[in-house]
RNA sequence: ACCUCAAGACAUA
């Protein structure tokens, strides 16, 4: 059994999700680390459906298996399943506990996240690293430096993790020089630093030094040629990479997108095996600029139909759509739907795209959709 | 032999 999983795993790990599948149905024998092993790599490949119907078809369930429930909700977006696993799970591990923290910051739920940081019964490093990322992501930089300043326990890994989020990139390449040993965490981290200042051959030559590679770290690379305009190179090497999730189509999409391709970016899309919220939006924004608004307001709808919950950045890209055409009525309902349908707290931009679509049309801010408080915030 | 931290969309002239 132990070595058909390691194989199931490796399989798994090179992208090889049906392999991985075929050698499960024909093993003579499974255990808890077999059936978990599957799990993750249905998680990994975005298919929540069937990472949730395996856990479901297990024999059994060990604190990895709802880990691993757990986590593959959460890396798809599905924060209330994760939460409500959270609970349901007979006792947690620090893993538990992280991963609920990682789905918080990673969905900008900054309140949350606090809470469940200061909720768990002790943090490792791994901890650290996700609440700084948390603050960092909500820009709140100062509180990110205290939360570094104040730890506990450091190790160089977080040193890492802090210097990047600061954007201090010769420090943090000083710290990754002095780790004796270099997860590739670490080394992910590092290339995505120098990608974002655009520093093209270091990030490359990262890549090319690390010892092995996953989704995350072709990703990275490939974001590094698609946002710096080698729109050539990231197809390419999108079509080497053995695996590819929802993360590396958009990223691809969003390369063309940026370089002005929109057919390849429309036929990429609708060859997409998974769509999110960010994929959509990708399309959405492609089009709200354009003379084409009412493309853009197709996607957003379908979008909507497809089940998803819009985010604050789609709404503001479907208002701008509505603003260029001339859809004042249509992008007023997103903007109210906002707070009404989504539970999203409008910001400062789609204030002003509203005053600019209202004002576009003649219309004063009392245009009667509105009670006062929005009023007063529009004027 | 299996789980958590690293990768993707966004505004303004």
């Amino acid at each position: 059994v132990v070595s058909f999983t390691a194989m199931l795993g490796a399989y798994a790990h090179h992208g090889h999700l049906d392999a991985s599948m075929a050698l499960f149905n024909t093993m003579p024998e499974r255990n808890v680390v077999t059936w978990n092993t599957m799990l993750v790599a249905h998680g990994q490949s975005d298919d929540v459906d069937a990472a949730k119907s395996t856990f479901e078809s297990m024999p059994e369930w060990n604190l990895v298996s709802w880990n691993a429930m757990l986590q593959a909700y959460a890396e798809n977006g599905y924060l209330d399943a994760a939460h409500a696993t959270f609970t349901a799970m007979p006792v947690h591990s620090i893993v538990s506990w992280n991963a609920m923290l990682g789905a918080y910051a990673h969905s900008g739920c900054l309140d949350a996240a606090i809470y469940t940081f200061t909720a768990m019964p002790c943090r490792d490093t791994i901890s650290y690293n996700a609440m700084i990322a948390a603050y960092a992501n909500e820009a709140h930089i100062q509180e990110a430096r205290r939360i570094f300043n104040c730890m506990d326990e450091r190790n160089l890994v977080t040193w890492l993790h802090g210097y990047v989020h600061i954007g201090c990139i010769e420090k943090a390449k000083g710290i990754f020089d002095d780790m004796p040993s270099r997860n590739i965490v670490a080394w992910t981290e590092m290339l995505r630093a120098y990608s974002e200042e655009g520093h093209l051959g270091a990030a490359k030559g990262i890549f090319d030094a690390m010892p092995q590679h996953n989704v995350v770290s072709w990703t990275a690379m490939l974001h590094t040629y698609a946002s710096n305009g080698h729109i050539n190179k990231a197809k390419t090497l999108f079509d080497q990479m053995p695996q590819r999730n929802t993360v590396s189509w958009t990223t691809l999409l969003q390369g063309y997108a940026q370089n002005g391709h929109v057919r390849e970016a429309v036929t990429l899309f609708w060859r997409m095996p998974e769509m999110d919220v960010l994929s959509w939006t990708t399309m959405v924004t492609i089009f709200a600029h354009s003379g084409c608004g009412w493309i853009a307001v197709e996607f957003f709808r379908m979008m909507l139909l497809d089940g998803l919950k819009p985010s604050g950045v789609s709404i503001l890209g479907v208002m701008v759509a509505c603003k260029h055409v001339g859809l004042v009525r249509e992008g007023c309902g997103y903007f109210l739907g906002m707070s009404d349908d989504h539970g999203l707290v409008p910001h400062e931009e789609h204030y002003s795209c509203l005053v600019e679509m209202l004002d576009r049309a003649g219309k004063s801010p009392s245009y009667g959709l509105f009670d006062e408080a929005a009023t007063s915030k529009i004027s």
